[in-house]
RNA sequence: CGGGGCGUAGCGCAGCCUGGUCAGCGCGCCUGCCUUGGGAGCAGGAGGUCGGUAGUUCAAAUCUACUCGCCCCGACCA
């Protein structure tokens, strides 16, 4: 961008710094801002907003496929929570504990959940009984807390907001089936909705969900060329079945356990938003999930409460009746000037400006959030006009971001390769894995990068394990994440 | 939790080395006038226990110790 268009100021630069871009963006966008406890974030209005946004087709896909809500308790007991061991080994260094309550300390410590697989299974082993329950269809809308050490807004905080789905099967194929149907879900809600592409695929054992037989996930890949791990769907076979006693009587009289699933995405969603569309000038929502679509900016000259102002109020209606996320922004404290900055700041997709020009003419100037290219609408078209163009920039956000990681998917045959791109431009490196564990902890160990997953459809041509040039039995994307 | 950086008005900062009109600047905010097609102008005004605690001293934003928090790079994780 020329020095000219450089409307936005008090943000840094994202090609300068992107990681303070990023929390300028977060909160002069006013998505959220810190609270007075460590790793703990406020969700301002128009991030929830954005969240809501992006939570209602997902509960709207959830329920559509059979899938219903329900709440379980904040607290686990501890021993709740051992009874997977897995599950407690994976989860234990980073939860926080209620040791007393009442003026009185407990006989048995409470874990804030960290997630509620726990006390969900010991409900489901009540409830269970036939293979008429099956299979048992929850999901669970609720804050969950883990004790990180690291915090990062939206990406990485001690208490976030999330979805954990958690069902019950009568057969492993079952459980399988669902496990990679919601990982789907989760594939259309990124792509279709947040416009961010996702490569999808099993998780290594390293990195499987503690307690989980498979772990799929969905991976963003950032403008900095690091991944971003952006919901999970575990297979969780009959690990907790066996452990909480989740038991069915079949149609031939025999008693089984269950096959489970489990799977979340959480308010890193968000973050994953603003960090893959935003520029130098601040944020950029794609218009499914803008809480303003479009905002509606009257050139304040003159008279122009008197001419301007009730025309601009009129299409306000107009568009708002037509189902449009839309804001009219007739505060006379501010020039034109520095409404646009503003409202590009946070992300807008489409200005309105109508002045007395448009006045006489009869029309609106659309500007959009992109490019800002300026396009002059006629009052009786826009209504029309808007929604195409909103359609479009939903569209061109996606094409932009598939683009940047395609260009930043690159193969490795070597570990010389591997090493190269790490240490380079990084992104998403596509490997042959002989499937040994030595030879991920060797990258992990030299280039901080991880296998983020296994792909579901291995490209060919990488026959030999990047890493120790054995026969290779997979083919992986390797990246540094989040 | 290791390495590095930083906490002074809502935001961004100067002052700290060398203790003593150092409680200051820019932006923002409030009031009024005037303006308004890419962050206008003038005038007036509000706002800070200098992150916290303890010490040294006649005197601490400044020196010492401890502590809390934030950011970056690692290890751990959604």
């Amino acid at each position: 961008m020329a020095a000219d268009n450089d409307f936005v100021k008090e943000i840094t630069k994202k090609s300068v710094d992107f990681s303070a871009w990023y929390v300028d963006v977060v909160r002069k966008a006013e998505l959220a801002d810190y609270s007075p406890m460590k790793g703990m974030m406020v969700i301002r209005p128009y991030g929830y907003e954005i969240w809501e946004l992006l939570r209602d087709p997902l509960d709207r896909m959830f329920k559509e496929s059979g899938h219903r809500n329900a709440y379980f308790p904040l607290f686990i007991p501890e021993s709740f929570l051992k009874k997977e061991a897995e599950h407690v080994k994976g989860f234990a260094p980073e939860v926080a504990w209620v040791t007393s309550g009442g003026g009185e300390v407990l006989e048995e410590r409470l874990a804030v959940r960290p997630t509620s697989e726990a006390i969900i299974c010991s409900m489901y082993a009540k409830w269970v009984k036939s293979w008429r329950d099956l299979p048992l269809l929850y999901n669970q809308w609720a804050n969950v807390v883990r004790w990180e050490k690291v915090t990062r807004l939206f990406l990485r905080t001690t208490e976030f907001l999330w979805q954990e789905g958690h069902t019950v099967h009568a057969t492993a194929e079952e459980a399988e089936e669902e496990t990679l149907r919601m990982l789907g879900t989760y594939r259309k809600l990124a792509e279709e909705y947040l416009a961010i592409p996702v490569v999808t695929g099993r998780k290594s054992d390293s990195e499987k969900f503690a307690g989980a037989v498979r772990t799929y996930a969905i991976e963003m890949l950032m403008p900095d060329g690091k991944a971003l791990q952006a919901g999970t769907s575990h297979n969780l076979g009959q690990n907790f079945a066996k452990a909480f006693n989740i038991r069915y009587e079949s149609k031939e009289q025999k008693l089984e356990y269950a096959w489970q699933t489990s799977w979340g995405s959480t308010t890193r969603l968000v973050g994953a938003l603003v960090m893959t569309h935003g520029d130098d000038s601040g944020l950029i929502l794609p218009p499914r999930v803008a809480p303003i679509q479009a905002v509606i900016v009257p050139i304040s000259a003159g008279n122009w409460k008197e001419t301007v102002l009730p025309q601009a109020q009129k299409i306000f209606s107009d568009l708002k009746a037509a189902g449009i996320r839309v804001f009219l922004d007739d505060r006379d404290a501010y020039t034109p000037g520095w409404k646009y900055a503003d409202w590009e700041m946070r992300g807008v997709p489409v200005r309105i400006e109508i002045g007395p020009k448009d006045i006489d003419k009869q029309q609106v100037v659309l500007v959009s959030r992109l490019d800002r290219k300026k396009s002059f609408v006629p009052w009786g078209t826009l209504r029309a006009e808007l929604p195409r163009l909103l359609d479009q920039i939903q569209v061109d956000l996606y094409d932009k971001a598939k683009a940047f990681r395609d260009e930043n998917t690159r193969d490795a045959g070597s570990y010389a390769e591997l090493q190269e791109i790490m240490a380079g431009r990084r992104g998403f490196v596509r490997c042959g894995w002989c499937g040994g564990v030595d030879c991920e902890a060797r990258v992990k160990a030299d280039m901080a990068a991880t296998i983020r997953v296994i792909l579901d459809t291995p490209e060919t041509g990488l026959g030999k394990c990047s890493v120790c040039g054995k026969e290779a039995s997979h083919t992986v994307l390797f990246a540094k994440s989040y």
